[in-house]
DNA sequence: AGCCATATATCGATGGTCGGTATATGCTGG
DNA sequence: CCAGCATATACCGACCATCGATATATGGCT
């Protein structure tokens, strides 16, 4: 699963929410760093919704403008909460390893 | 930043290693869940040497066998620990709010 | 009047990964 | 004794998620 995919799922993680929502959310989320696309955030909606993992909540109209609410499945639930955790523990390995590489180098300059 | 290029570098952070070596330990430190292939891993060497992020090493003969071992270069250590800083950031973000959502819907179902 | 925010939708291009194939050596089980 | 697997690097076409752009429409602000 990539980036876009996981920050769009979530967004809906503890509310329903639209998809111009979700694309402010996301960059808010992300500290600014992922700007989500319309074209990725449309399509994956909708690829997401094939593959289960959220449904339309419901719809409303304001300011004449559609507003389609999507929601986390228990499905999509499970899968975020798996990938979350994948994610943990690979940013955990990466952050182990970095930090006794620089122990090893500093040690090998003679650093205490 | 992809998976598969996250734990490449990951696989490099504390020690060089070569190619196979890459795929291995990938494979090992994600549980069996990510299996490199070759054409994903040769391609990504290339790719992250051009881009800066790793260097060869040195290259050794056994077996009458090519091993090239790639290191991570200064910049390849910074890049993979902002990339785990973001990523231990959003699996922190995901799991708050799937937490959340699990409370206000034990709550709304009348449980304590 | 012009621009930006809101809101959804579609389309071609890009690029990282997948899956397979090629090449070569050495070890091991049947 | 030879077939298969592990080791090791390399290349190629296909796939697909994302990018970047464009389209359409409304309302608010300057």
């Amino acid at each position: 699963m990539q980036q876009p995919t996981f920050l769009i799922l979530t967004a809906l993680a503890d509310r329903p929410q639209h998809g111009y929502g979700i694309m402010t959310d996301v960059e808010r989320m992300s500290d600014g760093s992922v700007r989500l696309r319309a074209g990725t955030l449309y399509a994956a909606l909708d690829r997401l919704r094939e593959e289960g993992f959220i449904q339309i909540d419901h719809e409303e109209i304001v300011d004449a403008r559609l507003r389609r609410y999507y929601s986390l499945t228990d499905d999509g639930a499970t899968r975020l909460a798996a990938e979350a955790d994948r994610l943990r523990r690979h940013a955990q390995t990466a952050s182990r390893r970095l930090r006794a590489s620089r122990i090893t180098n500093a040690a090998a300059r003679g650093v205490s």
